[in-house]
DNA sequence: TAAAAATACTCCATAGGTATTTTAT
DNA sequence: ATAAAATACCTATGGAGTATTTTTA
């Protein structure tokens, strides 16, 4: 096997290049002898005479001009090489796959991934935007990088950050009794009956651990948001929704009002598998996401 | 800059392949902790994690399997130049040049270039048929890898090996006085008028050495063999000229006839520079022609 | 508990340096 | 006589081995 080493064949090309021991050694930062050597070692290794040279006069051989266009091509391959090793470990390669919530894919991603695609082109982003428990589902699957979502609990194997948490708020339509309130306590929904979200979405999680005994639930859930609102809308019922989920509400004939004394807030985290090593552009995207969160957060207090 | 070894390049890709540590370092002749080292030295080197690893499980990481692209693209190219390198070691790769008298361009080099060329295709043979001067001055320009001539003296920085020495013959038309001669003398050749070649052939300067006082030279003068043919063939006088040179006289109307006690021979020298090493190919040729002179001279011996 | 990777350590080969010698112009 | 490559010799780094420990399924 030929075991020729990537300084080696720097140092070859710079002695075809200087035709001078001395000089060419000092050009890659080695003594004479050392570089001697190397020179030695090469022509040992492949087993021909690369240079004829005396005290005064260096020149390739003709097998060493031979030699000199394949050692280029390999030295130049190295390099452009390390370039693109580099790239990916800036984050600048690679695919990155985010599983969030649909609230937080329209509220949150918009203003974080124009940025990213931006400094980062050569990373194909993808994005599965689906409730709780599929998003965790592609996290395990191994589909998706990290997943940001409202999680019952941490699963195992996997970590959390919270992201932020945000408050719940009453929606209605302006005909609904309670629409001109200014905010809203809990004992004013006694009684009342609200529309309720599926069990697999973390709404209706969230609203399931709370709100029973206090108010009613229509034998009616939903999954989607934008059913939500449409059921809204038509005066069908009211409902109560997370921060993230007003975008869908805010329109005409539509109240959003707030909970004075609800007692919970919903917590958006960042989940990731503590068994794999996020890839440097999953990271790179992870770590705008959680600025992004800071700074949202700072701005709110 | 990047310092990564083609052995930490095989690690890796052996382990991306058996995903398992022991039995990668097993494939390439490692101990485990050995293998380990280099696996960690490379993960080091590049600045993230190749594998996600514990007791039980290898996997690789996202950024690992971009790289293991860029690892096979690196590992390929070293092992093809590997084998360019040892073709060129061989002597099939590259340019031989060979500088040669007509008369052996003619004689000699077509019983060895036929095979030469099957044997080593991606070799391109350039053939300079010269007279003895210019074969000599394309060898000190660097043009051509050997020559094959009878040399005046070997000049300096320059080794000559002797491939054969021939015998010189008259060659005359046969209404020539000597034509029916069976062998001829020096003495039958007293007074007598022979067309001689130019001072800078070798023929000329073999024929000035041995023959003044004794013959008479014609004024005319020529360099070139078919020239000189052409002269005896027309009648206009007789010669005398070596082995090597006889194709050109065998046809009808011509005699040639041994020369009896001619005291000198023909020597054809191998002529190789001493300050520059030949490449393989060349080394190969050259090799062939003094294989094909030895043989020669057993068949004659 | 068993299988596999990581760690600890020891040893030797070799890469690199300095000082000196050889060589060719 | 001089400039440059080769040689001699020393040191220190690191690559590879064996033995052992740690870890997790």
């Amino acid at each position: 096997m030929m075991n020729v080493s990537t300084k080696q064949l720097r140092a070859f090309l710079a002695l075809s290049q200087h035709r001078n021991f001395t000089r060419a050694a000092a050009s890659i930062c080695l003594s004479q002898p050392a570089f001697s050597a190397l020179i030695n070692g090469l022509e040992a290794e492949i087993g021909f005479r690369l240079f004829d040279r005396d005290t005064h006069r260096v020149r390739p051989t003709p097998d060493g001009e031979s030699f000199a266009a394949i050692a280029a091509h390999l030295v130049g391959l190295y390099d452009s090489s390390a370039k693109e090793v580099a790239a990916i470990g800036r984050g600048e390669r690679g695919r990155v796959c985010v599983a969030a919530l649909p609230s937080v894919a329209v509220s949150w991603l918009p203003s974080v991934l124009p940025d990213f695609r931006a400094n980062h082109p050569q990373v194909r982003v993808e994005l599965i935007d689906a409730l709780s428990d599929r998003c965790l589902q592609a996290l395990a699957d191994g589909v998706a990088d990290f997943a940001i979502t409202a999680p019952r609990a941490t699963p195992p194997d996997m970590a959390s950050e919270k992201l932020c948490e945000e408050a719940f708020h009453f929606v209605c339509r302006d005909d609904h009794p309670l629409a001109e309130e200014a905010a809203i306590r809990l004992d004013q929904l006694a009684g009342m009956t609200l529309l309720n979200f599926a069990g697999n979405t973390s709404i209706g999680q969230y609203l399931g651990k709370v709100l029973p005994g206090r108010v009613c639930f229509d034998s009616l859930e939903v999954e989607q948001l934008t059913t939500m609102m449409g059921l809204v809308a038509a005066g069908v019922g009211a409902s109560i929704v997370p921060e993230l989920a007003l975008y869908q509400f805010r329109r005409p004939g539509i109240r959003i009002i707030a909970l004075a004394d609800f007692p919970v807030r919903r917590e958006i985290h960042l989940i990731t598998r503590t068994d794999r090593t996020l890839s440097s552009a999953a990271t790179r995207l992870r770590a705008a996401i959680v600025d992004h969160a800071v700074a949202a957060e700072g701005r709110a207090a």
